[in-house]
DNA sequence: CCCTGATTCGC
DNA sequence: GCGAATCAGG
């Protein structure tokens, strides 16, 4: 993959718009994070400062001589959070806000507990949250389950269990 | 451990 | 110029 015009623009605006480098890196596909930080710096854009969970001062280490360590010219910006997505519920009651992550559980007795959906729109799922989609895919409000994901499953224990139930088992099981 | 961005340096 | 490896931190 080489940077088109087009993916420098489209790597410029989302950065802008407080994407991580690693949403980025998926919705540009063929690229790491790595990569896209590595072009955010050659591109010269503003770095990210001390916005809720990152930042890192500046660093020192490996191979001294050679190379000088290129001062750090980051201006402060105003902190950059992927706007939460107003989004509809999804089979859970909704009270106010924030809403915790819960560990979705299943007792085999005879409970099901359903886990409250993360919410997460695509480019924030990772290889292990729960890529259970929700809601209608032209809406807006489209998004995923986004729960911890069983080991070596794209589900989390509860939507696994709905993914992959067998034929027979298959008839009262609302949604 | 998960994630974040920053930096270095071989290619 | 590119980005994996590495570092530093939440």
């Amino acid at each position: 993959m080489n940077w088109t015009d087009e993916r420098v623009e489209r790597l410029t605006k989302l950065w802008a718009e407080g994407l991580s480098a690693s949403q980025i890196a998926a919705q540009l596909g063929g690229v790491s994070r790595n990569a896209v930080i590595g072009k955010v710096h050659r591109l010269n854009l503003p770095g990210r400062v001390k916005a809720g969970g990152n930042a890192a001062p500046a660093r020192t280490p490996k191979r001294t001589s050679t190379a000088p360590a290129r001062p750090a010219t980051f201006a402060p910006r105003a902190p950059a959070r992927p706007a939460a997505r107003p989004v509809g519920s999804e089979m859970v009651k909704e009270s106010s806000e924030v809403q915790p992550y819960v560990e979705p559980t299943y007792r085999p007795g005879r409970d099901v507990v359903v886990p409250i959906s993360r919410k997460l729109i695509l480019t924030e799922l990772t290889e292990r949250t729960c890529k259970w989609p929700i809601g209608d895919p032209i809406k807006d409000d489209f998004h995923f389950c986004g729960c911890e994901a069983q080991e070596a499953s794209p589900y989390c224990s509860y939507h696994a269990k709905l993914a992959y139930q067998p034929v027979s088992d298959r008839r009262k099981t609302a949604r």
